[in-house]
DNA sequence: GGATCACCGTGACTTTTGTCAACATGCGTT
DNA sequence: AACGCATGTTGACAAAAGTCACGGTGATCC
């Protein structure tokens, strides 16, 4: 089970793990279980962990004064899900993150962080996820800022195939910042 | 002039700078002045610095296919400026940064940026940074697909209100993604 | 196996925002 | 002083997107 989060590790922190890291890391993750539906993190909490998805899928959503929600983040297998504001400073969170699917997870608890750091794979792993959501959101942003619903929709999907394959459209309209109506109709038009 | 600099890397770096540590800053960063309108980056090239805002104000943007502007930064004294993709990972970017005012910088060669690493408070402030560009691009992109072009005016504005008072408003509207009219008449009407 | 629910599509209408054009103002340059 | 240029505002209209309502389909749950 932890092989794959290794090989991630590894691959992001451009470092290998030692035998004895390994032993580190699977004493200090712990394993959890998420049936779909079911909160990772809910509006107002502390963040305590980050997750690294096993199986599954998650997304991670806010919700408005009308009460509408706002997808984030839609999260499959080799992802992280966090809040890194509410994770790494420690204050409540304004966001759900939710099972979309049953989902299995490895858990790096924020009071083990420091010791996690130690290690120079999982540090350079880490810098790597914070730099590389950087530059993710930056060209999210560019894109929401600048192009049509329907191009940014046809970006998506050739970004994340296989999340649109996983998520019902509703979903991903509204991580696109769109309502699902106006996705439903820039599909049928595009078929044409 | 490094003072501002020693500064800010020892708040965000929350670490002192030894006497040696400053001499070797000194001694690998460049001083360079940018006149209103000058490029510190073009589409297609490499951005091999990363430069400090000593003083002055620049923004950065991307132009589409209709040639049209999108800014993606606002920057006063005391930011930092980069295409942080096109620096990290010695690829063409696809941005332009210009001096907005008559501007100074202190620059961080790519080349030297290891040697700058070794620093530890450089290290913790570069870490840092990438952390909060982070979180604040995900708050950005969080108002963006969430609220109406007016709501989001006025989040910047209370959150920058500095910027809001040095740049023209259609740089602000390019930067919220609106065009300069709706600005402009939210503005109005939200004044009665 | 009937009811319920989530999901997707579509029509009709409203609201928001963009586009184009015209105009006023202030500023710097020559 | 005269000019161009950037900026900001407003009106009229067009386009894009949102909202509300309805219906259909397929899955799931008693």
């Amino acid at each position: 089970m932890f092989e794959l989060l290794f090989e991630y590790i590894q691959r992001y922190g451009k470092q290998r793990l030692s035998e004895a890291e390994r032993e580190m890391i699977r004493g200090i993750m712990l394993h959890k279980r998420l049936r779909r539906k079911q909160l990772f993190l809910e509006e107002g909490k502390v963040c305590t962990y980050t997750g690294f998805i096993v199986r599954g899928a998650t997304r991670q959503f806010s919700i408005d004064e009308q009460g509408n929600e706002h997808i984030l983040q839609l999260a499959i297998e080799n992802w992280w899900i966090t809040d890194r504001d509410s994770y790494m400073n420690r204050i409540p969170s304004k966001y759900f993150i939710e099972a979309w699917e049953d989902t299995e997870l490895l858990l790096m608890p924020r009071e083990k962080l420091d010791k996690l750091l130690e290690i120079p794979a999982i540090k350079g792993m880490f810098w790597q996820m914070s730099e590389n959501n950087h530059i993710a959101s930056q060209k999210r942003l560019d894109d929401t800022i600048s192009l049509p619903a329907i191009k940014r929709y046809e970006h998506f999907e050739q970004l994340y195939p296989e999340i649109v394959q996983r998520f019902p459209a509703h979903q991903i309209a509204s991580y696109l910042g769109i309502a699902r109506e106006t996705l439903s109709r820039a599909r049928s038009r595009s078929l044409r």
